[in-house]
DNA sequence: GCCAACGTTGGC
DNA sequence: GCCAACGTTGGC
């Protein structure tokens, strides 16, 4: 069984598109510096596994496409390049501190669906996204409101 | 631009 | 190990 999840980016500077338009339409999820999220990068997301992918600090923020894991967590080596945006001279390649896992992008949603509306949808009380003072740029989501953020997709505004 | 929330850092 | 200061996130 899948599991599934969302995950954050600023379409400045990391959209939908932009995985979409890449070869193969995949590229490595890196930059996480958080430890709770990297520990799901390393030990839990799983090729198959679902991805919402989210535009975060966009106007308005909301959930923008389908994404699906393709490689399990391996090392970012971005935290050993100085002149990468998210080095970390701690980081060490003898005992990595950070990882990534590679998505591919499966399919933009047949329109994005706000923040705002999945707020106001009380199938989606539980959901994370929506939990108080949630920073997390990695986390679970249930299939049921993954489905569900879907089915918004389809109906109307 | 503001500010609440919260993770990290570092002095003690 | 505590906790104040600081930096970042991200909605509004």
């Amino acid at each position: 069984m899948p599991r599934y999840w969302l995950f954050k980016s600023e379409p400045d500077v990391y959209s939908y598109d932009t995985l979409a338009g890449l070869p193969e339409a995949t590229d490595h999820w890196e930059g996480v510096r958080n430890y709770q999220a990297r520990n799901l990068l390393r030990d839990e997301i799983l090729p198959g596994d679902q991805v919402l992918f989210y535009h975060s600090n966009s106007k308005p923020p909301h959930a923008a496409g389908i994404a699906e894991v393709v490689r399990p967590g391996y090392p970012d080596h971005t935290a050993w390049d100085p002149k990468a945006r998210y080095y970390d001279a701690k980081s060490d390649p003898e005992n990595p501190r950070w990882y990534m896992v590679d998505i591919r992008a499966v399919r933009k949603l047949e329109r994005p669906v706000s923040l705002a509306e999945i707020k106001a949808n009380p199938a989606l009380s539980e959901m994370k996204l929506v939990q108080r003072g949630n920073r997390l740029s990695v986390f679970e989501i249930t299939r049921a409101e993954f489905e569900e953020v879907l089915r918004m997709a389809r109906a109307s505004a």
